[in-house]
DNA sequence: ATGGCCGGCGCAGCCGGA
């Protein structure tokens, strides 16, 4: 079973390159981040005629994050727990049948958080300790769950062609990295970390000629609970995608997982 | 050459992004 994340930067600016990466790749489940667009502006129909189920958790102009299923959606469920007032279209869950029993999989777009020292930092970090919360509590369950999405956070230097030009920003103060490095400690593997020491970006500024420079960040992450770290058989970033015409500035992050049973 | 983008909204130019 192959289960992408893509941050999309606009649904509407994106169908066609969304359409012809989902039929060239073919993956199972897609997390998409955002999609900036209201639910009822989402078009689902082009995506469903390639046979995905489609469940969105959006708002109007900006953010917004979708999951699309060739396997029926159980228990979509809607916005982080932990803050009533956030009204944020941010994170949307979702269980599937396999083989092996339920897969469970959350895809979320954390806040920016730029720039530092304003309200919207402090927004990022209060985001980012509902989601360890959250996380903490999934874990418990014991199941395969992934954990995916544009999490925007540079985890380490090597996650940064030049990582002294992030140091005022908030994808890699010491706080948020502190708070991922946190997230990896309830128990999660980073699965790309994991499989490769390699320099890999999932990010390229749109802006100063960063994609030809191979100017990127890895901010795009697939996190894995110990079951579901159990069943992974590859991981993959499709870098191709970002020289094509009208790119997003993220590219697709996959994961495969081993869904059958075990003896 | 030392600056260079993009999408949404809505029809100019600002906001938000990373």
């Amino acid at each position: 079973m192959k289960v992408a994340t893509w941050n999309i930067n606009g649904i509407k600016a994106r169908l066609e390159t969304l359409t012809t990466w989902l039929e060239e790749t073919r993956p199972d489940v897609v997390c998409l981040q955002e999609i900036k667009s209201v639910d009822e502006g989402f078009p689902a129909a082009p995506i469903e005629r390639l046979g995905y189920h489609v469940a969105t958790h959006g708002q109007k102009g900006f953010n917004g994050v979708a999951i699309l299923s060739k396997h029926r959606l159980e228990d979509v469920s809607r916005g982080l727990p932990g803050d009533p007032d956030d009204l944020q279209a941010r994170y949307v869950e979702t269980v599937i049948s396999v083989p092996c029993g339920a897969l469970r999989i959350g895809g979320l777009y954390l806040p920016n958080g730029n720039p530092i020292g304003t309200d919207k930092f402090t927004y990022k970090l209060a985001w980012m300790e509902r989601l360890r919360r959250h996380a903490r509590d999934r874990l418990a369950l014991e199941e395969p769950f992934l954990l995916m999405g544009d999490f925007n956070v540079i985890p380490m230097p090597i996650d940064a062609k030049t990582p002294e030009n992030w140091l005022g920003d908030a994808l890699y103060q010491p706080e948020s990295r502190a708070a991922f490095r946190e997230l990896l400690g309830l128990g999660f593997t980073d699965c790309l970390r994991a499989s490769s020491d390699a320099q890999i970006f999932t990010f390229w500024d749109y802006q100063a000629g960063c994609w030809p420079k191979n100017e990127g960040i890895r901010i795009d992450h697939v996190l894995a609970s110990p079951q579901a770290a159990d069943r992974l058989t590859a991981v993959g970033v499709d870098r191709r995608v970002r020289g094509w015409d009208k790119p997003s500035d993220h590219v697709p992050v996959w994961v495969e997982l081993d869904v059958e049973p075990r003896r």
